[in-house]
DNA sequence: ATGACGGATCTAATCCGA
């Protein structure tokens, strides 16, 4: 079976453990990335995962806000987490698989939202989330001479077509110049490849996020691309396909992320 | 008008998300 690889921010991973369940049974990837899971780790729906075979649960939550887990069918191993920004906050964890023969390694990001004002004099979660992405800038695709692959929700929208108007998001945060710079300057550091934007043309619209503000989000469909999905480029030449599912958003109870899954041409 | 919803928490009103 072919490498796949979800990441699903899945905003409290308690109240949607059914969810995951559906995600997981119906398309089958051999590793997801969670975020917002907002529980601590003794909390973590653990037999949910087992159950379906995956057995390798690297887990770094804590009370209430953000969190993230990697679940995995492939042992997973060098579970790390890396504290961005000192504050404290669960928001990353590295691990480490084999696939195609070779060692790769995962990151799990949950980069911070960054509250309502653009302002990092005036608003320090903005102040918070600049810092984050800064600190992000000395992650390279190949390390420890293995590639690597990065997953989360980055809460930037870095490209025109990523939101559903440009114009009108410039002033608002996850689309703002200093961030979609910030994060363009992350991939092109580290020479990463944007694996969902590989595969769809930049003219065309891609969202993987929509406000549950809206009175309906399919009709209106406001979204945004706050989810993705990088590697190194000796994996980019392996991806297959990407799929961003769309339709979890209209599921029962949804999160406002949608998942998204890549495979990639290795066993 | 993007657009007022939805989650967790010291179960009621508050903080947070993006």
């Amino acid at each position: 079976m072919p490498l796949s690889i979800a990441t699903w921010n899945i905003n409290s991973v308690r109240l949607r453990a059914g969810l995951v369940e559906k995600l997981l049974t119906e398309h089958e990837p051999d590793i997801l990335c969670l975020q917002e899971i907002k529980c601590m780790n003794d909390q973590f729906p653990a037999k949910v995962f087992n159950k379906l075979g995956y057995v390798y649960q690297a887990v770094h939550g804590q009370k209430g806000y953000h969190g993230v887990a990697t679940v995995s069918k492939r042992p997973l191993s060098e579970i790390n987490s890396v504290d961005y920004v000192s504050m404290g906050d669960t928001r990353h964890i590295a691990t480490c698989f084999t696939a195609g023969g070779k060692m790769i390694n995962l990151h799990n990001f949950y980069v911070p939202a960054g509250g309502d004002e653009p302002d990092p004099v005036r608003n320090p979660k903005f102040d918070h989330k600049l810092k984050f992405v800064d600190e992000m800038k000395a992650l390279q695709s190949i390390d420890k001479s293995r590639p690597s692959i990065l997953v989360g929700d980055l809460n930037i929208a870095p490209y025109e077509n990523d939101v559903w108007s440009h114009k009108q998001l410039l002033k608002i945060v996850s689309h703002t110049p200093v961030e979609t710079e910030g994060l363009l300057d992350v991939l092109n550091r580290g020479d990463w490849r944007d694996l969902i934007r590989q595969h769809i043309p930049m003219e065309e619209k891609v969202y993987t996020w929509w406000s549950y503000r809206a009175r309906d989000w399919a009709e209106s469909d406001r979204g945004r691309r706050l989810d993705h999905i990088w590697s190194a480029p000796e994996l980019a030449e392996r991806l297959q396909s990407i799929d961003i599912l769309r339709e979890a958003r209209g599921w029962e109870k949804a999160s406002d992320h949608v998942p998204v899954i890549a495979r990639f041409d290795l066993d």
